[in-house]
DNA sequence: GTGAAAGCGCTAACAC
DNA sequence: GTGTTAGCGCTTTCAC
């Protein structure tokens, strides 16, 4: 598939140059607020680049910079609304500094079983990392991380590309990250659940090789144990692919082997979702026969007659803050790795 | 701000064609698969680029051929999952023919009233499409069109950057399109709220400067009118803004003035879950004392106990075939323009 | 079949 | 204070 069709010419620095009667670089000059051009001149040149309708070339200003002044945002998963509102605030908050946000969706952590190794995962991040990088991006938001993606970190630490992770991250990793406490959010939800008289506990944590999974997941369990309790599902069936789908599936699994169930405490608000669509599938009232419980407080976990009982988490402060930790590396500092723990809340709802 | 730190160099052509003992414009033609260049040569070059981990450099590629092989899809507002499922499925089918998506949140269509002229969302709108050309973009996906933003589609137009139009679009704009049938689909919500009983019906459209929301809103009405109805508020309050606190408030308002309303047809989901949250709030039961309805059919829209009646709408295929119109005008196809209308379905569930 | 060289539009030395 | 110029990394004519 090759380009035909030819584009009209941009009016380039030189047309301004030209019609001005100066030389490309002070135009350039003049434009960029940069010494070396008279305010009169500079006013001159601004007046006719206006009035020829110039806009730099962002593509010519980042092969001679190295630069695209743009921040890639990769979302897993496009279609799981809680990342999509850190989105938007990292949208507003990059605006503000002039830089544009450019998001992709990598496609990920959909699997039913949420027990792959992560190696088709990680390429596949990593293919659309590139693509960033071959675009000068001037730096990454990452939100999909798994344990396999440590190579790609490595990879983007060798060639300096400025990284945050956000809300997930690799454990030991030296870049700047933004999140909660998933452990103490988990422990949270489980000890409402035991406290209001739950006993037969399923424990659906998400992927296995998410660090963030595995703290929630650990987090439960060890509120469990603590009670003198045990997940009501054996250890391997802990995880689940971070969809609604995934939670549907294994729900509809448990509830036909297992009527003692009493409660499905989930490692977000996804898998919360679809073990309510399997409760209503098996007939099972939520929350008199089960509860149900998330993480997270998407926006969709409380709509009319759906209240889920979650833990909430400062969305909009983890796209702003993420966006301010990344556009600080973008200016050369170099300091050690920043780690802001964001306070979650237990917000009780409907379903437990 | 500036950026300072410096990245490690990458690897270039330049850096390939020394190794390889070639001249650069070799390894241009070896890689591209452009002839000039023997099956040996061809292979050996290949083998030492994948040796030294080059990557060719798409600001360089875009600078010199005037596209950076992207497409820029702009999203009105990435928190309205319906248009993030259209984005998913958009992301795959340009990923098989070798194209980055690059999603933006434009941030719109927020607003309570729904009755901005535009002004100020055709100003945001133009920005962020100006950030995608200024990166030179290969075409654009648009989501959010008002009528205000005619002037920015002729400007695309006069500047031969190829655009599709995704749902909504701007009447008689000669650029392809792909969408529904807003006036039927509405009709259809209509004639079954009609049909099961409903007569004191609210119509809360969505923006007055929407196409596609004036083209429901008066599907809606005319077919009221058919049956000798009329909407239950006043046609100034017909328009909301595309959101659920917008539907909510406009709900709101509406339970307080008046308790005869027995139905509201909304322009979207998104307004009809605000209107479900009204109908939480006000006591009013769904859908014994009122029915909601909306239309998209966004996956949001079901979940256990949340089962909104709406209008179910091939969202894969309006991604899918968005793209594949988009880069046939890419590859420089000047025919007239095409505008696919797919079909859509009620789809009753528990809200009316 | 292969290489030299111009140039995409811009920035940043450096010279005047 | 202003202009000249050398690239950034690639594609593409044009010679050989």
């Amino acid at each position: 598939m090759v380009e035909r069709r030819e584009r009209a010419r941009r009016t380039t620095m030189n047309d301004v140059a030209r019609v001005a009667g100066v030389s490309s670089a002070s135009v350039s000059y003049a434009l960029t607020g940069a010494p070396g051009v008279s305010d009169e001149l500079r006013e001159r040149i601004r007046a006719i680049a206006n009035e020829l309708g110039y806009r730099p070339s962002l593509v010519a200003q980042g092969l001679k910079t190295g630069r695209a002044r743009s921040i890639g945002l990769l979302l897993a998963d496009i279609s799981n609304p809680f990342y999509t509102e850190i989105a938007a605030s990292a949208v507003a908050a990059a605006g503000d500094e002039g830089y544009e946000v450019l998001i992709s969706h990598v496609g990920l952590g959909q699997d039913t079983d949420g027990d792959d190794d992560g190696e088709r995962e990680a390429a596949r991040l990593a293919a659309v990392a590139r693509a960033h990088i071959d675009r000068y991006t001037s730096g990454l938001m990452l939100t999909s991380l798994l344990a396999s993606d440590r190579p790609l970190l490595e990879e983007l630490r060798r060639t300096h590309v400025p990284v945050v992770q956000l809300y997930r991250r690799v454990p030991g990793e030296p870049s700047d990250w933004v999140g909660i406490d998933d452990h103490a959010a988990a422990a949270d939800v489980m000890n409402h659940l035991i406290a209001t008289g739950r006993r037969h506990i399923v424990v659906l944590g998400g992927q296995r090789s998410s660090y963030a999974s595995t703290a929630r997941a650990t987090g439960f369990v060890d509120t469990l144990r603590a009670a003198g309790l045990q997940p009501a599902n054996p250890d391997q069936g802990l995880w689940a692919g971070i969809s609604r789908r995934s939670g549907y599936e294994r729900a509809h699994e448990l509830f036909a082997g297992d009527t003692r169930i009493d409660a499905v405490a989930c490692g977000n608000d996804l898998i919360a979702l679809g073990v309510l669509d399997a409760c209503r599938d098996a007939g099972r009232a939520v929350p008199d026969d089960v509860a149900v419980t998330g993480i997270d407080d998407m926006s969709f976990a409380s709509v009319g007659p759906l209240q889920l009982t979650t833990v909430t988490v400062p969305r909009e402060q983890i796209g702003r803050r993420g966006v301010q930790l990344l556009l600080r590396r973008i200016d050369g500092n170099s300091g050690p790795p920043v780690e802001e723990v964001l306070p979650h809340r237990l917000r009780v709802r409907d379903t437990a």
